[in-house]
DNA sequence: AAAACCCCCAACCGCGCAGCT
DNA sequence: GAGCTGCGCGGTTGGGGGTTT
């Protein structure tokens, strides 16, 4: 059975919208709030399928969106969001505040693509602030797709890190017994146990007290996110249902990576992302700063995964 | 000046997921 | 569980402006 189409093409407006349309679709939702897409042309009388209002609202109309004029530091985020997420526009939109995913897309698509496709992901040439520090290895293409998450099938918003059996891309991780029993030791008594101290759980997910944020990358990071989980995670078929939780209680009990099911903690997931942008893109003022912190904290996690 | 070509990006399209009945 | 609707996502298209010949 085929789907119906999302409305009548006949007697519809298509192509660039005008002015006027614009307008009543502003002043249509300013009244009515967003939603309702599919009755939102007939209750505002455009001429226009529901769908294209809401993207015409979503890329161009919205008052918070910014347009053009991508900086050095937007754009280097780019780059690096898409080798981590490949090609989730949205979810990359998300860290980029005021960007939408169609601008995002098509800028890669325009600009970054052959860049990155040509070996120029420095950019734009005048970008000395945040010089890469570690070139070619992590973002040569041929490493591009090997970090690249494919969600078509699968929307994967929750992550759970288990014991085993590891996923198999996982399993060169989990070396000899003596590797493991090391790792374990750094982890229990490395930072993060001190660290888990001061964490809580909000609602399931890890939270941290507001001055240790900071710590809090540092924690993901050094909780072999990037060494054991990240990669694999980014570079698995969530299809696969491997689920696996980080149990901090059977951490200090030395139960390292434990069976666990009841809370998942997302280390990575699309809600830890969208909380970190949340938190800290909410001031305008220190987005630039923040912009650079994530950008180091991709870079932590590029290092890591080039390891 | 104008034809040909190139490139950008707004808009379209089809599909998948979530939620509801 | 099936069917339907609403919404969001990512790939693709094509109009139009800019550049080259």
């Amino acid at each position: 059975m085929g789907r119906s189409p999302c409305c009548s093409k006949e007697g519809l407006n298509r192509g660039a919208w005008t002015a006027h349309e614009d307008k009543i679709l502003r002043e249509y939702i300013r009244v009515h709030g967003e939603g309702r897409w599919r009755n939102l042309p007939k209750r505002a009388g455009l001429k226009r399928c529901g769908k294209s209002c809401r993207l015409r609202w979503l890329n161009y109309l919205r008052p918070d969106i910014k347009r053009g004029n991508i900086s050095p530091d937007e754009e280097e985020l780019i780059i690096r969001l898409h080798k981590l997420l490949g090609n989730r526009w949205s979810l990359i939109a998300g860290r980029l505040p005021g960007r939408t995913d169609n601008e995002i897309k098509n800028y890669w698509n325009t600009n970054l693509g052959k860049k990155v496709k040509d070996g120029h992901q420095t950019t734009t040439g005048n970008n000395t602030q945040n010089p890469m520090p570690n070139p070619s290895p992590s973002l040569s293409p041929p490493k591009l797709d090997s970090h690249v998450v494919r969600t078509k099938a699968t929307k994967c918003s929750k992550l759970l890190f288990l014991n085993p059996p590891p996923h198999p891309s996982m399993q060169n991780k989990f070396k000899t017994e003596a590797e493991e029993e090391e790792e374990e030791a750094r982890l229990v008594n490395g930072v993060i146990r001190n660290q888990m101290e001061h964490t809580t759980y909000d609602n399931g997910f890890l939270s941290f007290p507001d001055e240790e944020k900071e710590l809090s990358t540092d924690l993901l990071i050094d909780f072999n996110v990037g060494d054991f989980c990240l990669s694999d995670l980014l570079n698995s078929d969530f299809s696969n249902s491997y689920n696996f939780s980080c149990n901090i209680n059977n951490v200090n009990n030395h139960e390292q990576l434990s069976p666990c099911s009841d809370q998942p903690d997302p280390m990575f997931s699309d809600e830890v992302l969208k909380d970190w942008t949340h938190n800290n893109f909410a001031d305008e003022a220190n987005a630039s700063n923040n912009l650079r912190s994530f950008i180091s904290f991709l870079e932590s996690t590029e290092e890591r995964l080039g390891e």
